[in-house]
DNA sequence: CGCGGGTTTGATGATGCTCAAGCCCGGTGG
DNA sequence: CCACCGGGCTTGAGCATCATCAAACCCGCG
């Protein structure tokens, strides 16, 4: 059942029989179809999901009441709430499947089960986290260096596939302008 | 000599006389002078560091040959270019003293061996890199909420400190805009 | 066939940058 | 103790980037 991920993992670190079945029992999964969410803002976020297949997006209410997306996250990708995952207190933001997707779901409390029982996952994740915080570092970089426009350049050069799997208007927000800047832009660049 | 180390760990695990041995001796410490580096833009880094006292940033040079802050860090706070420690890779940014400080180093090599001895510091780690994507998320969720004015009036707001303790043009830096702009808004906001 | 979500187009205007100059003030050398 | 740097902060004019708003358009789906 949770092949997706147990591939993954196998790229960081091995695994054997036994603790592969230990994951196996600590997991949920579950099918979303496409606008189903994962979590709602508001909600505490209890889980740290992983996306086995499909393409999901963090986001949140702005104050002029408009979505703003923070985040994606496609095959081989973990995404939560984090400071909601922490502390425990209500998510600021909502996940939703922008696909139909299969995600597996870790509750907190497994997690740390997993932990003590299989040392090899908490490195995988622990690696996985790392990863993270170097992305973020990067996408810091980017975003005080680039004009919005070197910006779109950047990412369709950088994800190109993403440029066919998601709406203009959602990567517009994700990029952080506006769907008819994004249109001008696509003009402008042909 | 980690005494403000240990004081920051023992707020999240504890730890035995023996494990703190295992820690000293296992850190080195750095005192800087103001403008000294601790890593330079083309090196690669290899120690994460523990600010025990003053103030760091970490920048990189952009197109236009100017410095880009693109953190800070202060008293109890972690600091590394992520993506050069994981990779060994040259890095792309440079870390300096902004103040007299106060900093102990830990080798990638030597955290492993830590992680291996000393579980409890693991779990610290964990929960300091844990923090710090919940700070990644809630940074961007900010940089998508508010325009250079709102934001830098939410920052003195939430950080009164460091509006003292940083000359102007690094804050303006910091916050994405020309020590200009940032005289403007001083002089408008008052 | 018609509806509605998504994209495009264009006019207008605000936000925030650039460049050039002046000013303030603390440190340094005479 | 004074004079003079020079780095950092301020001021202002002009300009580029990008948002807003309103309208038209396109196209897949019921």
């Amino acid at each position: 059942m949770l092949s997706e991920l147990l591939a993954h993992i196998g790229k960081f670190v091995n695994l054997n029989t036994r603790e592969e079945n230990l994951l196996t029992e600590h997991f949920t999964n579950t099918g979303l179809n496409k606008k189903e969410y994962l979590l709602k803002e508001g909600q505490v976020c209890k889980h740290n999901y992983f996306v086995a297949q499909g393409c999901l997006r963090m986001f949140f209410i702005n104050e002029k009441g408009t979505e703003q997306i923070t985040q994606f996250a496609i095959e081989n990708w973990w995404i939560n709430d984090t400071m909601s995952l922490i502390k425990q207190t209500p998510s600021e933001f909502s996940i939703q499947a922008v696909e139909d997707s299969k995600v597996f779901c870790l509750h907190k409390d497994a997690q740390q089960i997993l932990y003590d029982k299989v040392p090899s996952f908490q490195q995988y994740m622990h690696s996985v986290e790392q990863h993270a915080h170097a992305a973020a570092q990067m996408r810091m970089k980017y975003l005080y260096s680039y004009s919005k426009e070197e910006h779109y350049i950047n990412f369709i050069q950088r994800f190109p596939e993403f440029a066919q799997r998601v709406p203009q208007y959602m990567l517009a927000s994700f990029l952080g302008f506006t769907p008819e800047y994004l249109s001008e832009l696509r003009k402008k660049l042909t």
